[in-house]
DNA sequence: AAGTTGCA
DNA sequence: ACCA
């Protein structure tokens, strides 16, 4: 395991997952996603987002043209599935949160999938981090400041890299640029999943 | 409002 | 690639 890189207070742990770790994360997902089925989620504004979605833990992370909020439900009125246990492991590693995840979203990138600037600010208490985990394609990582505007940095994701973003770096706007689409070969048709754990409560 | 586009 |  590599010491973690410091991005604008964002904790970066290359390589944090071996192979055969992403391998067992992929399978559990695959069980997630049968119960819960990635969606095409729309912003309030009307606007499909280029990444597919959905989430296990009590809540799940939905946008429509309702508004951004947490659900207990995926949109079929199922609840989300359980959180699997070896996703929670990375949390108990690196989050420094005694609490447990409410939400791990499950974000689908494809070949031109991007996730604009954005805050994740729907939680109720920030001061436990949000942590990020990458599997599959390589993706262009951007990170700038607590208010949309001034100067950001980039850096490449990679599959089994795990990022902590926490303390300063909690309300920072970030987003993703771009996907190396085809670039690693964990999943068989390429692509890009990316996990984000958070307490919602 | 977690998007999109045009321009430096 | 980056920003308004």
């Amino acid at each position: 395991m590599t010491a973690p890189v410091l991005l604008r207070d964002v904790a970066i742990h290359p390589e944090f997952l071996s192979r055969a770790e992403q391998e067992r994360l992929v399978a559990d997902l695959r069980d997630c996603l049968r119960v819960a089925p990635l969606v095409t989620p729309v912003t309030p504004r009307g606007q499909k987002m280029s990444v597919a979605m959905s989430a296990a833990g009590r809540f799940g992370w939905v946008t429509d043209r309702k508004g951004y909020r947490y659900e207990e439900r995926h949109p079929s009125g199922a609840p989300w599935p359980p959180i699997p246990d070896r996703v929670l492991a990375i949390w108990e590693a690196v989050s420094g949160s005694a609490q447990r995840p409410e939400c791990c979203l499950i974000n689908w990138y494809g070949e031109g999938a991007r996730m604009g600037l954005h805050q994740d600010r729907d939680e109720a208490d920030f001061s436990h981090p949000v942590v990020s985990i990458s599997l599959g394609d390589d993706a262009l990582f951007r990170i700038g400041n607590d208010r949309r505007g001034g100067k950001t940095e980039s850096i490449w994701l990679k599959s089994g890299d795990v990022a902590v973003m926490g303390g300063a770096a909690r309300l920072r706007f970030h987003g993703v640029d771009r996907i190396r689409f085809g670039s690693s070969t964990l999943l068989p048709k390429g692509g890009r999943i990316n996990l984000t754990l958070r307490v919602v409560r």
